[in-house]
DNA sequence: GTAATAATCACTCAAATGAGTGATAGGCTA
DNA sequence: TAGCCTATCACTCATTTGAGTGATTATTAC
């Protein structure tokens, strides 16, 4: 039985050519093909397809919020993003709605065929610079944006882990009032009122 | 000029036969191979590779120590990792410690060539499962390990913005104790005692 | 129909924390 | 040398939070 696929892309021409590029490898069939994915749940829940091919910019609601259906309905069709973007932004938003490759449209065409495969048999297709962005975002450590002292950071550390200003000074072997002194100064310049929105903040834009 | 490659890998035989592939191809030469990455910075410093297949599991320091190494010393030079093993653990620390690629060592060596021209573009060359996993990563939400309740996730969520208990109070329209009962609850589930724990489990766990 | 759970709210008390202010000592720099 | 920053510590005060206890209502499960 051929691989299905459906495909959401808005421009006519690059979906129709899609589709017959797919449908001329007769292990590979189109079962549907649209121009925007606002009825995303409805059809996949109906095609129940091997593979979905989606683009981002799409009238209406956006790929992102696309892959997001697709999965929600129906997790185990691979969804492959199929776009011009190669911002951070939208990248990882897709992999967080739980795309399964991602592919610019600079690919070579007959690549596609690959990536299907490659996403079938439990892989993740991604074009070389999408690759090197995903596995960059693993790098953590913003370099120090907000000017923290040596010392500050080793309170931040520990702060981070969800320890109280008491065991903090105790670890670092200084007076409970040094840590909370340090405190004050990490909050004023992360721009944050309390400890807890400082954690947040720390973990989130992975300052440690 | 060829390519320059640097090997660590403890296995004798194996390496041996890396470097005899890899040197096969005139576009390529290995310029050193070791059984232990314990000089890896003075090595790299040295020989200044363009790109190093590192093993994990060796004597002395493990691959992930050696990534971590190599691009302190030489952040242009890139890293593959080529190892057996595919435990999240192992996987996430060599990303984190700055790895470029990440093969499994039952890839076909033929796929060597094609990884290592990968790196060499900007890319990240991964096996198949590899990609997957990094990808599945980014798909939070363990799925509610604590069994946390719809209220009690709503709570959470808003805690770990660094928002205090009157402003989720007043975000919820629910009572200032409420919100209490609700989080004592909470860090009961999460084993924690504290908010900034729990933040910090939270955040950490994918648990929002 | 009863038991269990979730969601809601209230009250107390002690501990932790944030904010404000100030002080001392060492190191670096202009 | 004077000025600046960092790291250190101290004290006060009001607010926030954790912990303990208990109660009501609605829904679900058996």
């Amino acid at each position: 039985m051929p691989v299905s696929i459906v495909l959401f892309e808005d421009n006519d021409r690059l979906r129709e050519s899609l589709a017959y590029l797919l449908n001329s490898d007769p292990n590979y069939t189109v079962t549907g093909d649209y121009n925007n994915c606002n009825q995303a749940a409805e059809i996949i829940e109906e095609l129940a397809p091997d593979v979905v091919l989606m683009d981002i910019d799409m009238p209406g609601k956006t790929g992102i919020s696309g892959v997001a259906m697709v999965k929600q309905t129906r997790p185990d069709t691979a969804v492959i993003m199929y776009t011009v973007f190669e911002d951070d932004e939208r990248l990882f938003q897709c992999l967080c709605a739980g795309a399964n490759g991602y592919l610019l449209k600079k690919t070579p065409p007959a690549r596609l065929f690959d990536a299907i495969q490659e996403v079938l048999n439990g892989g993740a297709p991604m074009s070389p610079n999408i690759a090197r962005k995903v596995l960059n975002s693993f790098q953590q450590k913003t370099d120090n944006l907000y000017n923290l002292t040596d010392r500050e950071t080793d309170v931040l550390q520990l702060l981070v882990k969800g320890n109280s200003i008491k065991v903090i000074a105790d670890e670092l072997n200084m007076a409970f009032d040094t840590v909370r002194s340090h405190l004050k100064k990490i909050y004023l310049k992360l721009h944050v009122n309390c400890g807890k929105e400082a954690i947040a903040k720390a973990l989130n834009e992975k300052l440690i």
